[in-house]
DNA sequence: CAAAAACGAGAGCGCTGCTCTTGCGCTGGA
DNA sequence: TCCAGCGCAAGAGCAGCGCTCTCGTTTTTG
């Protein structure tokens, strides 16, 4: 058996993950930027080249935290959105959409790291992606379940587009229309323009109520990507007001 | 007169000039984080601590960056706009797009400056506002010339929405009713949305053939705020794909 | 013309990421 | 069971960073 290697082993895993959780906290308390490999040695007691025994450089360090950054947010939407798995479309894609910026909000740095702009002179490494996609793949999910087969017909793509949006098709969604895999890839990058505009302050002074904003906002989102109120027609009517 | 002081004065300008246009460069070169201000005085053959008589801080100096990039990317979509000044609606909006996106992707470190997540600790100052809103003014003035007093009926807002909508409108364009001025803002985000996923590499295996794409996906947006085709009802008809 | 302000140069402080060497203790194979 | 070898912590050190302070010199100003 490869388990129980030994102490050696379960003690280089725990100073792994305390070096781990000691970088997250400095990195929510102060931004990547000045996230200090010394610092973080320091605060653990040991000295600073001892640290590079666990992570060769800092970039990785960063790497391993955006992975459990991914991994973080794609575990809060998993969980809203199974919380809500019997309801209809619409409302499960909105939930997963406020998932997401309420961990946005929680953990603004960790964020930054994985959708503002990459740390300076980094390009995030193939092993990311899995982690990264956990969102994409729910939206996808729910966007399936709502078009079970029929096939609703949605905008029609401009000539120009046709073949690179049949590429997309069957590179992510086999059984979902070219049409809709489109909306749906553009909805998912305007999400995360809504929730980075709020978040790095682009919205001061020009948005104040923002949940309800944000809510309406992917509300249409998912209006475009085909999923309708539950009661088709009942969206009309609104109390009075001056 | 209070023009043409002296050298000291003219000598002062030209050094600010050219410790920003050396700035700009490594900030091109490299990105934000990498930009030094001793490499900086290096290039200029000035000793480090003479450049401090310029800007007091690196922050300073990265402000300045700011303001200027907020100002290149605003004269490009204000240049682009002016050319199809003449066009309908929503031409002229595909157009600021378009000249948007054109911008990121020929500065991308300069747009990860201003758009991506703001610089480690750092907090945009107010001075940074009037640059930062060309654009935005541009895409309102694109969908007031397009509403000229019609008022187009669009998608009505949740009760909670409606405060905020008013104060918005207010805010932002009073003679725009508030749903044009909701939808708007949120298009305005999510342009950055579309843009950003782009440029930071979030796109990568999933849009190969972009441009289409953002063209296609802006028109969606020129659709939420209400800017139609110019023949309303010639959509439909594209040429026959497999 | 003299006082004052602006400026360039240099030294220095504390911090950073990272490397290299040294010595200790656990661990796996003979 | 022994012991060679590897993993590990520690320390010193290097080059670079932002920033401060001092000290002559030059320019502007009253």
């Amino acid at each position: 058996m490869s388990t129980a290697q030994g102490a050696r082993a379960r003690a280089r895993i725990e100073v792994t993950a305390a070096i781990k959780d000691e970088a997250r906290r400095q990195l929510a308390a102060e931004g990547a930027a000045k996230l200090s490999l010394r610092a973080v040695a320091r605060e653990l007691g040991m000295v600073s080249s001892a640290l590079y025994r666990y992570f060769p450089s800092r970039d990785d360090l960063l790497t391993a935290l955006i992975i459990d950054a991914y991994d973080s947010l794609g575990e809060e939407a998993e969980s809203a959105h199974a919380e809500v798995a019997a309801a209809g479309p619409r409302e499960r894609w909105i939930t997963v959409c406020v998932a997401a910026r309420r961990w946005a909000l929680a953990h603004p740095h960790e964020y930054a790291l994985i959708y503002g702009s990459p740390v300076p002179g980094y390009t995030a490494p193939q092993e990311t992606v899995p982690a990264a996609s956990r969102v994409g793949v729910l939206l996808i999910g729910v966007v399936r379940d709502a078009y079970g087969g029929k096939g609703v017909a949605r905008t029609p793509l401009p000539a120009e587009m046709k073949t690179e949006a049949q590429r997309m098709s069957a590179e992510l969604a086999p059984d979902l229309p070219p049409e809709v895999i489109v909306a749906l890839v553009a909805s998912w990058a305007q999400l995360y323009g809504l929730i980075g505009f709020e978040l790095f302050g682009q919205f001061n002074r020009v948005v104040e109520d923002r949940e309800p904003f944000f809510r309406h906002a992917v509300g249409r989102l998912a209006h475009d990507v085909g999923l309708v109120y539950p009661e088709q027609a009942a969206t009309a009517g609104g109390p009075p007001s001056p």
